[in-house]
DNA sequence: CGGCATCCCCCAGGATACTG
DNA sequence: CAGTATCCTGGGGGATGCCG
């Protein structure tokens, strides 16, 4: 019996231990920061969001991940999901006011992403070209 | 001849493709946010921090994780590397202007991560014995 | 002191196909 | 519409040992 896609509980990330105050934020932030997070609670902050919504607004994010980044934040109580009974299915998902509080932080974090793109893509191309032809 | 230890250049965050305005800012974000970032930034963010100060205060991170957190980092252009020719050697690192623009959103990331541990560990408690003891 | 090299495991995450 | 199930690969990330 493996243990099924949806099973999103994480030995590592349970947090044990309380008494050695492990469970460095690290964890946390982790999970914060994975990959579409971000964007998923800052676009259940406002109101709440289907889930093809979602596929749609999130530039590359796959059905599997998307529902992975879902799962997750709901077990941490970062999103709430509910299911409205009717045929074709409809489901919300909408940041708890946990998740709330983070927004302007997370907004700022993806403004300044924003901004900095070009900068950091030439840093890049710049510090590549530099450790192909070292300055001898 | 595989990719060195130290080759951190890296294709899928290479920013090609600007004509489609691609390379979202989940490339961008996946690097501010990779577990040991938002610390590393923070602690550079203040004063210059040698390797081992780094070491020491992120608990947790391993050698070879810091090393290659520090290298990413600079390469993006968020952190400078002095290297004093002396012996011991002595490198220290510093955030750049551009990541220190950075600090007080990711301050505040990190404070919510702190404060909301507590929560974070029941939710996810609590989530993971509903899921074994359905309410049927 | 501040790394680099190597080995290895596991999981993030994509692709594809199926379903209530 | 909103997911599941399955397969697969790459690279994140730990452990350990060596080096200038």
């Amino acid at each position: 019996m493996s243990r099924s896609y949806t099973d999103v509980s994480d030995k590592a990330a349970a947090c044990e231990a309380p008494e050695t105050d492990d469970c460095p934020f690290a964890d946390v932030l982790e999970r914060i920061a994975s990959k579409w997070s971000v964007q998923v609670i800052l676009a259940t902050a406002e109101r709440p969001v289907r889930f093809t919504e979602l596929e749609n607004s999130i530039e590359g994010v796959s059905r599997r991940m998307l529902t992975l980044t879902l799962r997750r934040l709901e077990r941490d109580g970062l999103l709430t999901r509910t299911v409205y009974p009717c045929v074709p299915p409809r489901v919300e998902y909408t940041a708890t006011d946990s998740a709330r509080e983070l927004r302007d932080a997370l907004q700022a974090v993806a403004d300044w992403a924003e901004r900095h793109r070009p900068t950091i893509a030439a840093a890049r191309r710049n510090f590549d070209a530099e450790a192909r032809n070292p300055v001898v």
